[in-house]
DNA sequence: CCTATCTATGAATGTGGTTCATGGCCCTCG
DNA sequence: CGAGGGCCATGAACCACATTCATAGATAGG
């Protein structure tokens, strides 16, 4: 019966196996021989008394429960780096340490130049690390799941659960609106532009009550492309309002009418993370950027 | 500029110097030197570069920023634990390791022991733990909080906020009841017996809308010894249905009416704890045995 | 069949945590 | 007031464990 408790630059190993896909690259990375990395591997091996990972010609694959502990570690790693910023922090009266965001295109362009601004100008010891993760499949709240990140940003639906085991709270909730090229007579007869990431079940619903659909739906990239798709005159897209925060010359925005569909975005951590100050702040700092954007938000539970 | 982060020993060492309070008694604990005890904590508080314990003629006490040191340090230990209960559970397709429980008396006497006999008979590698907590202050939640337990039973007002941080669900809701010695022709001249982690702001709106008090309050220890108080003639009580699962012989329990007063039993988990499968098998249990005895559970969201 | 690219293993090595022994400090009790 | 007994800090010797270096085994492709 093995018993004794992996340490952090065991799990950090552990990792970079993962990521470098060979024990070799992962050596190489590490500044290691391979020696070492085998050694090590099979050390974890023998301390968890389960096989980690599937060595072979091509490498080395982790085993399931090698993907187990892969997030576990990653979640660990993360909150020791918290615990030393927090430790400093406390003793200095000042946040610092690294910081993990993980966001989805249209958000890292309009909402967080600003709140990471302001952020580490008041903080400076912070050193935030900004990811662009398509908000597809798990998308942004996966990166948080899955030890990545220590904050994501992600949209959800209007009323929609929070993915299990994280915690969401709602930063803001905007419309979506109709943009078409500016003089256009009629936008009915222009091709819907669509990009991917968006989620049309937002819009769904408000499609089902109008009397007309658009002749053809184009996909593109992403939202900041449908944009000046637009601009050129090439379609018209139902857009969120975040999205036309800069809008380019030759576009026209106009609102749904009544019950516009919307999109809420969100913050995701973990209850770990969120303890840390770092993100505690950046949570501050991003409900005052988006507090004159979208709907009030409602009564926040965690202050 | 230190840097290296500390190692899961140490991480245990903190602690145990925090719970014993001083170098050499937690040398004692753990098997150690006072010696090796001393220069393992200046060893931590290079790395951090952060002083973590006054230490004085009494011993040694935690500073503000030992403090958090502390707590990260129960999560993460925790965590490590569960990434090994993991591990030996996605290989060999068990559930086991050590599961911290935090409960109030009531529940740990009414709830707990069908739930945990049930998850203990499917998963012989559990070695659940419970810990007895006062509901008072932070209560069975800080538990979770502080990092000294897996999963905290706690009670919640009916659609009061889950603590900060932390992720909170219904178990329970279950009305208070009237209960009088039996056959006592008027419980109205009959003192209120009450107990300190009954949160009387459940009752006052009930009681706001009698018309008549009861002549005197006593206090006693908790709601079992108010039970058999009731049942040896002293008095009256208003108590959780919980707490009237056996009750003596000798005592009545009547509705309170239309609007009764209710409690909600809800259980309290960090974000990483949820991802434990000992974790998860306990809610699981804890619902089937919660769901007879109280108002269905609103649907949850993390299944 | 030979080569390239993986991983596994064995022996030598050096760093770091541990013990042992000792010293300094401060409160308390005779 | 001085001795004693808690407490923590420090220095030297020791021991264990991770790392390196060197080498062997396995497996696919030319």
């Amino acid at each position: 019966m093995p018993s004794a408790d992996l340490t952090p630059p065991e799990l950090r190993l552990l990792l970079a196996v993962d990521q470098a896909g060979t024990f070799t690259a992962a050596a190489r990375r590490l500044g290691l021989t391979q020696s070492a990395v085998s050694y090590a591997v099979t050390t974890c091996e023998r301390k968890l008394g389960v096989v980690l990972f599937e060595r072979g010609r091509a490498g080395a694959r982790p085993t399931p429960a090698g993907r187990r502990v892969l997030v576990h570690a990653g979640h660990i790693l993360r909150q020791l780096e918290q615990m030393r910023a927090d430790a400093q922090g406390a003793a200095t009266g000042t946040t610092g340490g690294p910081l993990a965001i993980a966001a989805f295109r249209s958000v890292a362009l309009h909402l967080l130049p600003a709140a990471l601004e302001r952020l580490t100008a008041r903080h400076p010891g912070l050193s935030p690390h900004v990811m662009i993760v398509p908000e597809l499949g798990a998308g942004t709240a996966g990166e948080v799941a899955e030890g990545r990140a220590d904050l994501a940003i992600a949209t959800l639906g209007d009323d929609a659960d929070p993915p299990p085991g994280l915690l969401a709270d709602t930063l803001l909730i905007e419309p979506y609106l109709l943009v078409y090229p500016a003089g256009h007579p009629s936008s009915r007869n222009l091709p819907l532009i669509d990009w991917p990431e968006n989620c049309s079940s937002y819009t769904r619903e408000w499609w089902s009550r109008q009397d007309w659909l658009p002749p053809a739906t184009l996909q593109v990239a992403d939202d900041g492309v449908v944009l000046s798709m637009v601009a050129q005159g090439l379609g018209m897209a139902i857009l969120p309002r975040l999205t036309l925060t800069a809008p380019p010359a030759g576009v026209t925005a106009v609102p749904l009418g009544e019950r516009p569909p919307t999109r809420r975005i969100v913050h995701v951590t973990t209850a770990a993370t969120r303890q840390s100050l770092a993100v505690r702040d950046l949570v501050r700092e991003l409900r005052k950027v988006a507090a004159p954007l979208g709907v009030p938000r409602p009564v926040s539970l965690t202050e």
